[in-house]
RNA sequence: CUGGGUGUGGCGCAGUUGGUAGCGCGCAGCGUUCGGGACGCUGAGGCCGUCGGUUCAAGUCCGAUCACCCAGACCA
């Protein structure tokens, strides 16, 4: 992408309404816009970060067999009325409105009572199962107070995936392997050290769900660890009984505040029973299909390494997930034909600050945005036949040979 | 929802005892600059969140309402 040719600008103030971190950074180095309190906009650097965070979460759940479906966020209230959930006494953050012809319709806050219907119309037997289905889609939940930037909104895009069995067994096995793709997944986007998976609350029928908690200062969550990190619990869960099952009783537990990046359920039948989804088993006898829901709050994610991964100079992106992998600069007539050249052919990993500024802005606003590695060509390098290659993190400078920049 | 705070050009702010809006950044033009957010000159841009009231006169006073921020409560 050209600088020049794009119509975000980075701001040199703080935004009034934006006093977490990654609202002011994201906000401030163009990767975001405000449309109301917990609505944004992606903007295109921030778009190209969703994609990327999109990506590794597909190709990890792609690897264990995961089918995608985009869903519609509209919500016939039917299967919500069988499950109880469109109650407003039982869920208190619809978002409601009306058909022209008077009927009442919802924006969808999740995704178990659409996807279990749909379902119904394609399994039919036991070799239907199991499957493993999931979506990123925009969810609305009216929540009181959106607050924290991007980390707690009132439309914010998630990728849930629903998982349908025959057995216990067959949904366990499951539910590890989602266990281990999603420590990939966060492993791959450099949250990894700091995501734990959490004991929960189960709901109704199972004893305890699991959380993916990521340590960070403004986290809604707090849990506390044991000495080695292997049990970690949610404040909520924090109990005697609990701690006696978990066999951790006596054990010394800190506490810290964490932002939940991912939520995994073992659901069983509490949607597949109400919403009758069933299957013909080896014997012609129906059963009742086994469930468990997964889910990744993907612009939270975004939130949460911004807040993670950022100096006083702004953003700094971890490579795998950042918008470019490059800032270039040129300075000077040669410099700036030199960076052409780069740039030519490699619009997709090269931000090219082409605009006619002076480099200090362009230094300032390739830290602020937070790209892994600068590269500036100037007539000052051509003399040595090189270029400067910046790491962001670092800070470092390295002189690399033109020849070799122009092979990457 | 409870408590506190804030709404004035694109962004950040000032505006005195009521008298018809100003500054910085940004933006446009010209010139000088050009490896760490340069500078000079010129210029465009706002019926002051909204509605109502008081007054000869309201950004300013009164009432209502909406939005935003913070703390708390809430978070299927």
């Amino acid at each position: 992408m050209r600088l020049s040719k794009t119509f975000v600008k980075t701001l040199r103030t703080v935004p009034k309404d934006e006093t977490a971190k990654n609202g002011i950074l994201l906000t401030r180095a163009g990767y975001i816009h405000k449309e109301m309190a917990g609505v944004y906009d992606y903007l295109p650097l921030g778009l190209r970060v969703l994609e990327n965070i999109k990506s590794i979460i597909r190709e990890e759940l792609n690897s264990i067999g995961c089918e995608e479906v985009l869903m519609s966020a509209l919500q016939n209230p039917e299967p919500w009325t069988k499950t109880g959930r469109f109650s407003d006494q039982e869920v208190d953050i619809w978002f409601k409105t009306t058909l022209a012809s008077g009927g009442e319709l919802g924006l969808a806050p999740t995704h178990e009572e659409p996807i279990t219907t749909m379902l119904k119309s394609y399994i039919s037997s036991y070799k239907d199962l199991p499957l493993y289905v999931y979506q990123f889609q925009t969810k609305f939940r009216n929540e009181l107070r959106a607050k924290s930037g991007i980390l707690r909104g009132r439309e914010f895009l998630m990728k849930d995936l629903y998982s349908f069995h025959t057995s216990e067994e067959d949904l366990d096995d499951f539910y590890t392997k989602v266990e281990q793709a999603y420590g990939r997944i966060f492993d791959r986007l450099g949250i990894g050290e700091d995501t734990y998976e959490t004991f929960a609350s189960g709901g109704i029928f199972s004893k305890y769900s699991h959380e993916f908690q990521t340590i960070l200062p403004v986290g809604e969550d707090t849990i506390y660890y044991n000495t080695d990190k292997s049990v970690v619990l949610n404040k909520e869960v924090y109990t005697p009984e609990v701690l006696v099952d978990l066999a951790a009783e006596g054990q010394k537990f800190d506490e810290t505040t964490a932002a939940e990046v991912g939520n995994i359920f073992k659901l069983k039948f509490k949607y597949s029973e109400p919403l009758g989804l069933k299957y013909i088993d080896e014997n012609n006898s129906q059963k009742t299909v086994y469930m468990g829901c997964y889910g990744i709050g993907v612009s939270r994610l975004m939130g949460v390494i911004a807040e993670k991964y950022s100096d006083e100079k702004g953003l700094v992106w971890p490579e795998t997930i950042a918008p470019y992998r490059y800032y270039l600069v040129g300075i000077g007539e040669n410099g700036i034909s030199a960076a052409e050249e780069f740039y030519c052919d490699r619009e997709n990993e090269v931000l090219y600050d082409d605009r006619n500024v002076r480099p200090g802005e362009k230094f300032a606003d390739a830290e602020l945005m937070g790209i892994p590695y600068r590269i500036v060509i100037s007539d000052k390098t051509l003399a040595e036949d090189t270029a400067e290659l910046t790491d962001r993190r670092t800070g470092e400078s390295q002189m690399i040979k033109i020849s070799d920049l122009m092979q990457y």
